[in-house]
DNA sequence: TGTGCTTCTACCGTTACTTCA
DNA sequence: AATGAAGTAACGGTAGAAGCA
């Protein structure tokens, strides 16, 4: 184990505490006006006061978050700008999604310290991961169900080849009779004509198995 | 114990920006 | 230099789970 790896051990350990409190999701405006509506109602509901609590809690960590991350984030005319990550940070976030493709508060506040990014970036990030990796599934099962598509079209044209050679020999129409007569039993799968009987010695409950035998129309 | 409310988080679809051929 | 395609950061909405009164 690497020290980025120690040390991002060592943070899920120890980064409790204030992270289960802090709203992640800097650009929530409708969650924070959705607070501040509730608390401007009700004064004295205590489940007020702890939204009055994360709302002050948030305003500071939006003001640490953004010490933090200001050069990631605003250009001249402080429109928000898409940022490109660091291959340093991008391969940090890959090693984590190596460990765990989703990630807790914790896991998520201490990889933000470390990366210098907003907790929101990495959860963002985190969430794109997913859905490329999911993309990417997606691509693979297509192309494998695809592979067997085409090979088992490929089988059936070789059988409707076979078929329609077998039709052109002169078989007389007796024999097609019988041979649509076949059997074949579900237990041992093996094929037996009639008249014939399954004789199968390994047999101890024959009786109990004859039950069960399908017979299977050749058209 | 059931219910309603709040919060958190994963997921999805989409948008907008960046990079590259 | 212009442009279209691909990659991806970021956003908004939704649903489900969990905690609490």
């Amino acid at each position: 184990m690497d020290d980025y790896h120690k040390s991002f051990t060592l943070d899920l350990n120890l980064g409790l505490g204030l992270g289960s409190y802090v709203q992640n999701n800097v650009n929530k405006s409708l969650a924070s006006s959705k607070n501040e509506l509730t608390i401007g109602l009700n004064h004295d509901n205590k489940a007020n006061e702890l939204s009055l609590k994360r709302v002050h809690e948030e305003q500071e960590a939006h003001t640490i978050e953004e010490e933090i991350a200001i050069d990631t984030t605003n250009d001249n005319n402080g429109c928000t700008k898409k940022l490109r990550l660091t291959k340093e940070q991008s391969t940090m976030l890959e090693d984590a999604f190596k460990l765990h493709n989703t990630i807790n508060t914790a896991q998520k506040r201490a990889l933000a310290e470390k990366l210098n990014l907003k907790q929101r970036q990495v959860e963002v990030w985190f969430q794109n991961r997913r859905a490329r990796t999911k993309l990417k599934q997606t691509e693979v099962n297509y192309m494998f169900l695809k592979k067997c598509h085409d090979k088992l079209s490929e089988e059936n044209l070789i059988l409707k080849k076979e078929l329609e050679e077998l039709r052109a020999l002169k078989v007389g129409p007796s024999n097609i009779t019988q041979a649509s007569k076949w059997t074949i039993c579900s237990s041992c799968k093996k094929i037996w004509k009639p008249n014939e009987g399954h004789n199968n010695e390994d047999d101890d409950d024959d009786v109990v198995r004859k039950s069960s035998y399908s017979t299977i129309e050749i058209d």
